[in-house]
DNA sequence: TGTTAGATGATATAATATAACATATCAACT
DNA sequence: AGTTGATATGTTATATTATATCATCTAACA
């Protein structure tokens, strides 16, 4: 995914099906909270904080209150729907679900908007690298911060 | 720098003399808060938050108020002098320094501990990715969450 | 001597996240 | 039907991380 023009009514439904397929066979339960967190995030490329999330969910009567964003995230994130970006301590919807990637962010600092590649080799050198220190690596977080075409013009 | 011993005084000591030497080179201030900063985060290979450091600096008389470690470390940080882990919100010292490197962090998710290590091709493969999509990057950020040696032995 | 730039002091508050405990829902079992 | 257990949600409070803002200090310099 790139900051190219792309449907996006389809791409958003695409991954509400894809999510709710995975619940389903995996007998987890995909809850209005947790559904609505993850469609708001769809709705946009861009990192999103917690908070402007429970603002929507406050007033759609979800949810008023931290905890019922960071349970829907926690869940989501869990099951590879949504990503965490550190840098912006906010989150954004995976745009690649069910592949067990290592995905590799490009962040535009100026609109907040989020790219996600999949890295390659990128991953097993740095796997190679703590092999030989002796670490065991659990999850590996890559992220770039920049500008996306779109501000460098302007 | 990996987990393994070394001389940790010595280690404390050049990277002292270094950022001292870099401070009077380029006419910048390395305040007695700024040095100190520096030396705590020195003294461990390990993340800490900026209200530790604060703690130590109050109980020195070096300022009892967040902006003081925060100053601090935006400083020390700016000159390369110490890194963030966005992962952890939380400071560790650069194990090398004046170097212009994308460092690439192996973090022990049960004792904090973290050990630096330079990126290679890693980065130039993200930084093709990004130059195709037209993306313009600053700043690349990699953390690697796991197990050190010592704490999967344990 | 005034002026400026950088650093620090001090107060307040913003933004992000979690702990802890109570309640609800629902399916499975007795 | 009633009980239990597992999962999810509601609710209150608070912890943790970070910044805005305005005042003051100090040293270098015009």
């Amino acid at each position: 995914m790139t900051h190219a023009h792309h449907d996006h009514g389809k791409c958003i439904q695409n991954a509400c099906q894809k999510a709710d397929q995975y619940c389903r066979d995996n007998a987890l339960q995909l809850t209005p909270v947790r559904k609505r967190v993850h469609e708001i995030l769809l709705g946009e490329h861009r990192a999103m904080g917690a908070y402007d999330i429970l603002e929507t969910l406050s007033d759609e009567g979800l949810g008023s209150q931290p905890p019922a964003v960071y349970r829907a995230l926690d869940f989501l994130q869990q099951h590879g729907f949504v990503h965490k970006i550190e840098r912006l301590n906010a989150f954004v919807a995976c745009s690649n679900p069910l592949s067990h990637h290592t995905p590799a962010f490009l962040i535009c600092g100026t609109c907040k908007a989020v790219a996600e590649e999949t890295t390659t080799h990128d991953v097993s050198a740095l796997n190679a690298t703590a092999a030989a220190a002796g670490f065991d690596v659990d999850r590996i977080v890559v992220e770039a911060v920049g500008n996306c075409a779109k501000c460098q013009d302007a």
